[in-house]
DNA sequence: TATTAAAATACAATCGATTGTATTTATATT
DNA sequence: AATATAAATACAATCGATTGTATTTTAATA
């Protein structure tokens, strides 16, 4: 008969000892002797004891919560990354609070604010491409409550992120351009107060510089990567007096825009424009020609930013960046055969 | 000086008053005095204070926790929903604790396990595909915990529920496709110990059955839905002594895996075998052609459902089934020049 | 056996807010 | 002004678990 109301005092009662003694066998404390431990363990299996985390958490004012902030829950990689922060916050007891900020700045405030009063125990945020700086944590940084970023981060010594290396990877995908004989590539960047889209463009400059590909600053366009803005950025490419071969974008969404109208107005892919991603979305397998993209591994991700926020919650001092390694998905879409 | 450990009693004190009093004027009762009240009030912003929810929902015995468990956080329909029910949870003071079953209802068991542990006020679920009805639910029942299942129910009297008409709506599909001129309709069926997946099948069955085309066991295949079984699901149909020329899949996953391998087997969509799929996934107006397919309101679903499930904390005895509308969205997979 | 150290358990305060009951203060009525 | 009534506030117990300190019990040593 589970009865969720049985409490260490019932369980005292019954066997006749004190609920400290029995709140200690249930924390397996050394101070409780073996036999006594396996009695009350015993009874309390027996009436379905279930520890009132609340009681116990007021106690200890420890909420065991992490909050997450995320700009779309939607977006594949944050949804496998908080499918890898749920596993291992569960397995280390955590809950998780996961919100969305959908890339505003005001929406990340107030979203802050709740976590504030649900008394998180930590924080792991990708920022919104609203964000500028980490000011709005202040909250945070004022209580103690430590955090991580994870993804899209604030470029600020002493925080703690999970990141991979974007100038890395966009050095990997622009250089892959330059492989398949591009010559001329343009970039669909995103917001130049994101850390990562910055690392990316100087990824793909410093590709071109490697390979003594002048650098045009008019074929670099930044937008806020929605699908809604690549048929303008293709646009004002095609405009320029340039014949762009390659195209490298910020994210697959731009870049799945970009390529659906290229094919509208007969522009093939990848013969006369061959194009890469970032992030392998899940659409970019299946978009005709499929898209080439770098891999982030999210779920991976999620894992590292929670271990590490479980981390600092025992001790805020760590100041820890992880970078996570990313691959090259080659695909059709900028794979051809060699003129 | 915003300090996370101001309590109701140093308001008290410095006010010179008892914390009953300034408890009751911060819940805004009718106990305390206006002036009182204000005076409080003006306090407890001035030293930043925030109530501590974990000693209020100790005393309350609430937890203003939602438990929300999905199959797969991933899936655009079950992400969407979610922001729903987040949305709407967190204007009526709840937190969400979401957890995905992965499609195993032994997860789905442990699920449930934490949630309990967790004490959550109450539980949203959509179940997984082992799921065969709700004896896993006891401990729920046991606990007067209220749940409401949305979009895969059990058919189970006396439960609450916000779904889709899943006959209807495979019944719209399925005329779509006859209307396209259509004759052999294959029908790509998921488990069938789920609500949903059964009815879609009757839907199937009774469009066919309106137009009198007849109806044959054998071009229904059940299989998990997963893209790995649409290439063997197409095999069995294209070995059948008969010219399938129309697919109604019950859900997109499979519905694009199937077109992926016809598409590379030469077979033309829609012209040699028109398709639809069921949820509008975001991949299905990627692919091409573009797959036409049932749209699921996902957000609209998730903030029904969030709804009812608070109306029912307060009054447990609600039993209510609400259905949400869906439409067919027609695009280049089924849409065929008449012959 | 007496004494001491160590082990096991009991006592009691605490976390912060809520709420039924008791008491004080203010207002209204005759 | 005296009394009755209502309004405002104070008192104190409570939610359930945790934890420092005190006490009792057991084991060890002389």
């Amino acid at each position: 008969m589970e009865n969720s109301k049985v409490t260490i005092h019932d369980i005292a009662d019954i066997l006749g000892i004190d609920s400290s003694t029995v709140s200690r066998a249930l924390n397996n404390s050394p101070r409780v002797a073996k036999k006594t431990k396996t009695k009350i363990l015993t009874k309390a299996k027996e009436l379905g004891y279930r520890r009132n985390h609340l009681a116990s958490n007021l106690r200890k004012s420890k909420t065991n919560t992490l909050g997450v902030i995320v700009p779309r829950i939607s977006r594949y990689f944050f949804s496998s990354a908080i499918a890898g922060i749920e596993e291992t916050a569960f397995k280390a007891g955590y809950n998780v609070i996961i919100c969305q900020s959908l890339e505003s700045l005001e929406r990340e405030q107030s979203i802050l604010d709740t976590l504030l009063a649900n008394r998180v125990d930590g924080v792991l945020i990708s920022i919104s491409m609203e964000t500028k700086n980490d000011n709005h944590l202040n909250g945070l940084k004022l209580r103690n409550i430590p955090y991580v970023f994870f993804d899209r981060h604030c470029n600020i010594e002493k925080n703690s992120n999970v990141v991979i290396d974007d100038f890395e990877a966009a050095f990997m995908a622009v250089e892959h351009l330059i492989d398949q004989k591009c010559t001329e590539i343009a970039h669909f960047s995103g917001p130049q107060n994101l850390e990562i889209y910055k690392n990316r463009f100087k990824g793909y400059k410093s590709a071109l510089e490697k390979h003594n590909i002048t650098f045009r600053e008019e074929l670099v366009i930044s937008s806020s990567l929605m699908e809604k803005d690549a048929a303008e950025n293709v646009k004002k490419i095609l405009a320029l007096p340039f014949n762009v071969d390659g195209l490298f974008c910020a994210n697959d969404v731009v870049a799945i825009g970009a390529m659906k109208y290229l094919k509208e107005i007969g522009i093939k892919i990848p013969e006369e424009i061959a194009t890469v991603g970032f992030s392998n979305e899940t659409i970019s397998s299946v978009i005709e020609p499929a898209l080439t993209t770098i891999n982030q591994p999210g779920s991976k991700i999620g894992v590292a930013a929670a271990n590490l926020l479980i981390d600092k919650i025992s001790d805020n001092t760590i100041h820890k960046t992880i970078i996570v390694q990313t691959n090259l998905i080659q695909r059709k879409s900028s794979l051809r055969t060699y003129k």
